[in-house]
DNA sequence: GCCGATCCTTACGCGATCCTTACGGCCGCG
DNA sequence: CGCGGCCGTAAGGATCGCGTAAGGATCGGC
C-alpha cells in the first residue's frame, strides 16, 4: 500500500510501536496520536487515508472520537477494542466506524482489513472509450456498428465494418495488406490479398456515389490502403 | 435502511430465510441467489447496494465469486464463513471482499456492519443507477423484476430477465456474445452462443407481437445483441 | 420424495454473408 | 507490340450464423 497514510490512535506505547513496525513494513505511512483530543486534531491536520482507533482511551470515549471525526470527514475508521460484546460493536459501527476488530488480533487479518478499506478510496475509473470516429463526412459509431456518410446511414456487413474501422483508426496513414488481413481475417490469411480487393470494392460501392473516383479509401499499389483525411 | 437492496447468496434455504426476515424487519430490501453463478448474474441484473456472500457454495469457490463481481462492480461485499482461520480471512479480503464475519454471528452485529457498508455507498459517484428503465414501449422495473410492454405485464424467467436487464443497462449499444455469456452464465460458458439464441428467442416471443420483426432486441451477426433505443 | 417450472441440449431450415473463381482494364517493361 | 503484375468488378456456390422447436435434465418448493 505504497504511501497510504494511517493514523494510529492508542494510549499504549507498546501497541503503537507494534502497529507502526508492522504497517511500515507493508508500505504504509504512519502517524500517531495518544489521546482522543489529539486524534481529532491529527485527523484534520494530517489528512490520513485510514484511522485505526483504540476504543479504550483515557480522556474521551472512543465512540465520541468517531463522532467528532465524522462531523466533517468520511475517512475510513477501523476500531480496535478488547471488548467483544455485540452491543459494543454495534454502538461503535453505528457511531460511524467502518470496521471493528477485537483484541488480541492477528496482524495479517488487520492488514487485510486495512487494504480492503484503502481500496474503497480510489475513484473508480470508468470504462469510457471513445467509440466514435469522424473523418470528414464519414462518421463511424463503433459501439453501434453504424456508419454514416454525410448523414446518410450505410449498412455494412461484419467484415466490411471491421475493415473500415481498422482503416479509420489509422486515418491518413497507410495500412499494409498484411496488417489488414491479420486484424480482420487472422494470421492464417495474411497473404490472401484478393480478399481485400473484393471487400474494399464492396465498401466503396456503399460509401461512394461515383465508383470510378473513390473519395475515402485510396489504394497504395503493392503496399496497402489508407483512409483519406479531409 | 430504507430501501437499501441486499443480495443474499447462500445455498442453505434456512439461512436465507433467517437473513431475509431479519433484514426486511430493519427496512432492507432483499433479493436472493443460491449458487455462485447465479450470484454473479444477480449482482449485474439487480444492481444491489450490498452483497452478503456465503463462502461455502456448492458450485463455485467463494473467492472466485468475489473476483468475478469485482471485474466490473465495486459493490460492497460482506463475506460469511464458518472458517475462522486468519489465512481464510486474508484471502477473502484480498480477493476484494469488504468485510468478513465468522458464523455463527450475532444478527445485531451483522446489521451494524451492513449499515456501515451502506453508509459508505451514499456519496459515491454513483451514476444514478435507476431502478427502472424505459425504452419506448418497454418498461423494466429492476427492483421488482417486472417487465411491461405497452402497459401489458410480461412474465420472464430468471435468466430471461438477467439477459434483458444486461441489454437494457447498455441500451443502444452492442453487447457482445462473450459479455452476455460471462455475466449471465459465467466465464466457463463464454463460448456457448447457442444459449443466447434460445433465450433471446424466448424473450422476443414474450415481448413482440410479430416474431418475424422483433421491435426491441436486434441482432448484430457474429458480434452480439443490442436493445434498440426508440 | 414428488411436482412444476426452468434450464440445457440437440437438430434442422433458411437467409445473409463470405469465399472462390473468372474476366477486363491499366500500366511499365522488354 | 506482347507480356505480366496489380487492381477492380461480377457472380455463383459454400459456409456461417440465426431463429425455432421439442425432448430430456435439473432445480427449487412443498
Amino acid at each position: 500500500m505504497d504511501g497510504t497514510k494511517v493514523l494510529i490512535v492508542d494510549d499504549e506505547a507498546q501497541i503503537r510501536r507494534f502497529l507502526r513496525i508492522a504497517l511500515e513494513a507493508h508500505g504504509f505511512q504512519v502517524v500517531e496520536a495518544i489521546r482522543g483530543q489529539d486524534a481529532v486534531a491529527r485527523a484534520a491536520s494530517e489528512n490520513p487515508d485510514i484511522v485505526i482507533l483504540d476504543l479504550g482511551l483515557p480522556d474521551m470515549d472512543g465512540k465520541a472520537v468517531v463522532g467528532r471525526i465524522r462531523e466533517w470527514s468520511s475517512v475510513p475508521i477501523l476500531v480496535l477494542s478488547v471488548r467483544q460484546a455485540e452491543a459494543e460493536k454495534v454502538a461503535a459501527l453505528d457511531a460511524g466506524a467502518d470496521d471493528y476488530v477485537v483484541k488480541p488480533f492477528g496482524i495479517a487479518e488487520l492488514l487485510a482489513r486495512l487494504r480492503a478499506l484503502a481500496r474503497k478510496r480510489r475513484p473508480d475509473a470508468g470504462p469510457a472509450e471513445p467509440a466514435e470516429l469522424t473523418v470528414g463526412e464519414l462518421h463511424i459509431d463503433l459501439a453501434r456498428r453504424e456508419v454514416r456518410v454525410a448523414g446518410r446511414a450505410v449498412r455494412l456487413t461484419r467484415k466490411e465494418f471491421d475493415l473500415l474501422a481498422m482503416l479509420a483508426r489509422n486515418a491518413g496513414r497507410i495500412v499494409t495488406h498484411p496488417q489488414l488481413l491479420r486484424q480482420v481475417w487472422g494470421r492464417a490469411h495474411e497473404n490472401d490479398v484478393h480478399y481485400l480487393r473484393v471487400f474494399i470494392g464492396q465498401i466503396r460501392e456503399k460509401l461512394d456515389d461515383d465508383p470510378a473516383h473513390p473519395r475515402f479509401i485510396l489504394n497504395e499499389p503493392g503496399v496497402g490502403y489508407r483512409l483519406l483525411l479531409p
